[in-house]
DNA sequence: AAGATGATTGCCT
DNA sequence: GGCAATCATCTTA
């Protein structure tokens, strides 16, 4: 995967992708474009501050912000001083069932990884990874298998831009969250109906 | 130093 | 579907 290009390009590719990090790893299947100064949704619209520092690194590394108590993760993308970054919202534990179970007890395996914060808690992410870059720490982006249909549609919970359709999901994962609250506006090859 | 905000979750109706 | 919980970060004084 080659990370030196805009978000707006990798993130359907990271689709199928696998995230290794400490013990679990997941299958992404939904994740979110975020193009810096461009893009008035992102964190990084009003320019550089303490916490979105690492999004302005070139691409490679993690951006971790805590929101409502929760972490979320970001794959940063592009040239340094770009601030495009792919938002991690979803996956399907492939590796370290266990370990993930025991994170986030209660739940069915299918939703381990459901929802961004969910997620970094599967993963055992928090703010203090922010900054790390793949290949450090055991974190990794390996290849996987890449969805049979992708659909596309906009992103979840943003009060700006919300009409730009920069959310990637895999059609056919029960993992994908939120997928009521927007409908798809565009689908993949099979022409999956994505909401269910 | 205090108040508003937000790329969320989970429980209640 | 609606809203409270909960908190780091940013804005304003």
């Amino acid at each position: 995967m080659d990370l030196g290009r805009r978000a707006l390009d990798v993130a359907p590719e990271l689709l199928g992708c696998v995230l290794r990090f400490r013990g679990v790893a997941v299958r992404l299947v939904e994740v979110e474009a975020y193009e810096g100064a461009e893009d008035p949704a992102s964190h990084a619209w009003r320019g550089k501050t303490a916490r979105n520092a690492s999004m302005f690194d070139a691409g490679g590394r993690i951006y971790v912000y805590t929101m409502h108590g929760h972490a979320c993760m970001n794959i940063v993308c592009g040239p340094e001083g770009l601030a495009s970054a792919v938002l991690v919202r979803a996956g399907e534990v492939v590796e370290g069932l266990a370990e993930a179970r025991s994170r986030r007890p209660r739940v069915r395996d299918d939703w381990l990884a459901r929802g961004p914060g969910n997620l970094c808690r599967s993963l055992g992410i928090t703010r203090a990874d922010d900054g790390t870059e793949f290949g450090d720490s055991g974190l990794e982006l390996l290849p996987g298998t890449p969805p049979d249909a992708v659909a596309v549609g906009p992103r979840v919970n943003v009060s700006r831009a919300w009409d730009r359709p920069w959310r990637f999901w895999d059609a056919a994962s029960p993992a994908v969250s939120a997928a009521k609250r927007h409908p798809a506006v565009r689908a993949g090859s099979t022409g999956g109906q994505a909401s269910g």
